[in-house]
DNA sequence: TGTATATATCTTGACGTCAAGATATATGTA
DNA sequence: TACATATATCTTGACGTCAAGATATATACA
């Protein structure tokens, strides 16, 4: 008997009508996404980095030589409005960890570079990031990560099918 | 392949030596989610909610007659600060929905109940939430909505004892 | 009793985000 | 060429949240 199934036993004695069988599968769901996050942000902290901060530079070095990409390029990957890119990249630029490099092919457009400096610090705490995130499911067997990725990915899949 | 699959592949061209099964499940953890708050935003939007105030209504709610708790009861069961608390219930008495009512017995302590109006208004809007939560998990199978839970909660527990 | 500490709630200032729209540049088409 | 429309990025103002601390009241104990 945990959180959830105290809210669940709640609302079956004031709403019996309730089928909270979904409302048990959501819940979970997000307080898992609050743990995780919160344990991974501690990871984030510890190179100076945010949650926010981090996807933009992992984001960049993942994309290869010469991790380098446009705020709208950047912005395809992440949920999030470019008023909240720009400031995101703002501050990473003030970091002295990305620089914006103008494209002399179309004056409308830059592309945001890992500096020297962003690329070493994004190259560790990658590193160590993954590390956390072992941690973190290894308290499952891997065969139940096996079969948690799966129907998450078979959920996500169908969800996006479904729109 | 979807979104996620395509992140593994640059990074096992970038960084080979990470394993990334671990940031797979977790990435789909957080976009299942993102997905599954989107769509009950609407439902909490149709009402005039947010999540916020739905949460804060639907545990009065299902506390029980007479629908009552102090912000302190309010805060066990949700994951903010006092202060987010605090603006949560300033919104919903300027909305009528709740009130603050003085404890006699303890001058530093109030009560927060619903009006008549909110009382109302929550009763059906959790009706459509749920409805909603189950035209979200039913592009599972009942036995797949099953296991996945199974797994969230096994998951959940373990990482609360991992504490 | 008096004083320290605990408790309950609210206040303040900062931050990240969003939605909407502004600005500058590029492209398509008559 | 000229004009409408599309594209890329940034700006603005509002909102919800947090961390830290303020305020008032209650409790414990010397």
């Amino acid at each position: 008997m945990d959180d959830i199934d105290r809210i669940k036993a709640q609302w079956a004695v004031q709403r019996p009508d309730l089928n909270t069988d979904p409302m048990a599968l959501i819940g979970r769901l997000g307080r898992l996404r609050a743990h995780v996050a919160d344990e991974m942000g501690k990871t984030f902290a510890k190179h100076g980095l945010t949650s926010a901060s981090f996807d933009v530079l992992a984001t960049l070095l993942r994309a290869g030589p010469p991790h380098a990409l446009t705020p709208n390029q950047l912005l395809d990957t992440m949920m999030i409005t470019s008023g909240t890119m720009t400031n995101r990249i703002d501050q990473l630029v003030r970091a002295g960890l990305v620089r914006r490099v103008p494209n002399p092919d179309d004056k409308r457009s830059v592309s945001v570079a890992l500096t020297d400096v962003g690329r070493a610090l994004i190259d560790r705490a990658v590193t160590e990031h993954v590390a956390t995130q072992e941690r973190i499911v290894s308290v499952l067997s891997p065969d139940e990560q096996t079969q948690l990725n799966a129907l998450l990915k078979a959920f996500l899949a169908k969800a996006q099918a479904a729109r």
